[in-house]
DNA sequence: AACACAAACGGACCGTAGTCCCGTTGCAGG
DNA sequence: CCTGCAACGGGACTACGGTCCGTTTGTGTT
């Protein structure tokens, strides 16, 4: 656990054939979630379409959520990257309160254009998946941040997972498909709390 | 259609051998759960050990879910009377604000004690199980209810969805197991984080 | 008591996620 | 170019949740 060697960095030089047959794994799975959606892609239909065996699908991504993440990489890396030295209001330069909203905005963003993805990314075998692996940490660790800068007379370290949790794929998708919410209200709504939770006693000038 | 005939009206008895699966059953997968832990119980192992065989497992309870959700039926609407009929501030009597606080304390402590439980009934095949099925509507509307009492300009029926979201038994046994935050700190972050998001303007008193 | 029939039973069966092991192959050193 | 070996490849295998269907059994009726 100390000594924790990334593989990937360790290993300068992935064999040329493991190498071809991740992007060959990476195309194929594209492939099939967009033509017959997430849910109903089985691995051994990956693996047929990427022409290997199940074996070297396993070997390469550990399991579905992981080869959900991977697939999922670019685009997360690009938000996190945004919300950490993009532009503002999402990155530095403007008020705690308006990062955060901006941050949720994002996110809200991120998981409906995502949202079957990130749901497969999150459905791991073990207990409370999402909030191990996956860029949760970095969500986590980047909204404490921004609510102890706020609001330090709050339980940041508290309040990032409260607040982080009505973002959660899951509902989110709920609210979306079933509740037929529509985004704008999410973010609306999103906003509006956040205002109040973080600066109780100012009063917010509603539009 | 227009004549149709409610097949489950017409037979008032369920027959004696099926009820007497049933709490077979019920016992067995009790037994197993607190044996074994809910998690490394499979289907089989209770059919086994309730002398039934795995169709009549799955014909009286349809899934892996809904036989968690029945072992929890008890407890779960003890606490749903509660907050329904209850003394105050669970029950009606006190003021909107105080009741949803005291809802939260009430969750958080149901969760704690059956969280393991309450996980596997969340955990169905379909995505947003947990929304679907179970208690989470009765929650939902009685907490947008409350929400909309207390504070009439804000977006309840949104909202009762944020307020339920870190109630989650998947992020509270996190935040207990992994997170080794003590039940009481969660009680107080909830506490706090609803009264400045129901009370925004009104100083809070706090000790 | 005998009967008829719906309901319940139970285990064979299926698809899927994930594991294992052995034959194969790319790659470095001679 | 040849060789050794560690990593790779692939498919057979397991465990599990869930379904199906031929058989049994409880129950209301005559």
């Amino acid at each position: 656990m100390s000594s924790l060697e990334l593989p990937l960095a360790s290993t300068p030089c992935e064999r040329a054939d493991a190498a071809r047959n991740r992007q060959r794994i990476l195309a194929a799975a594209g492939r099939l979630f967009a033509r017959d959606g997430v849910a109903c892609t089985s691995m051994d239909a990956i693996a047929a379409e990427a022409g290997v065996g199940k074996g070297t699908l396993f070997r390469r991504f550990g399991d579905r959520a992981s080869l959900a993440l991977a697939l999922l990489d670019a685009s997360s890396s690009a938000f996190q990257e945004n919300f950490i030295r993009g532009p503002a209001p999402l990155g530095p330069g403007a008020l705690p309160c308006e990062r955060l909203i901006a941050f949720g905005h994002g996110l809200l963003e991120h998981v409906a254009d995502n949202g079957d993805l990130i749901l497969a990314s999150e459905r791991p075998s073990i207990s409370g998946g999402r909030l191990h692996a996956g860029p949760y940490a970095a969500y986590r660790t980047h909204v404490m941040l921004l609510i102890a800068e706020a609001a330090p007379d709050l339980d940041a370290d508290y309040l990032a997972d409260v607040l982080l949790a009505p973002l959660t794929a899951e509902l989110v998708l709920h609210q979306l498909k079933e509740r037929q919410m529509p985004l704008e209200r999410l973010a609306g709504g999103w906003e509006k709390m956040v205002h109040r939770l973080l600066n109780a006693g100012v009063r917010v000038d509603d539009p």
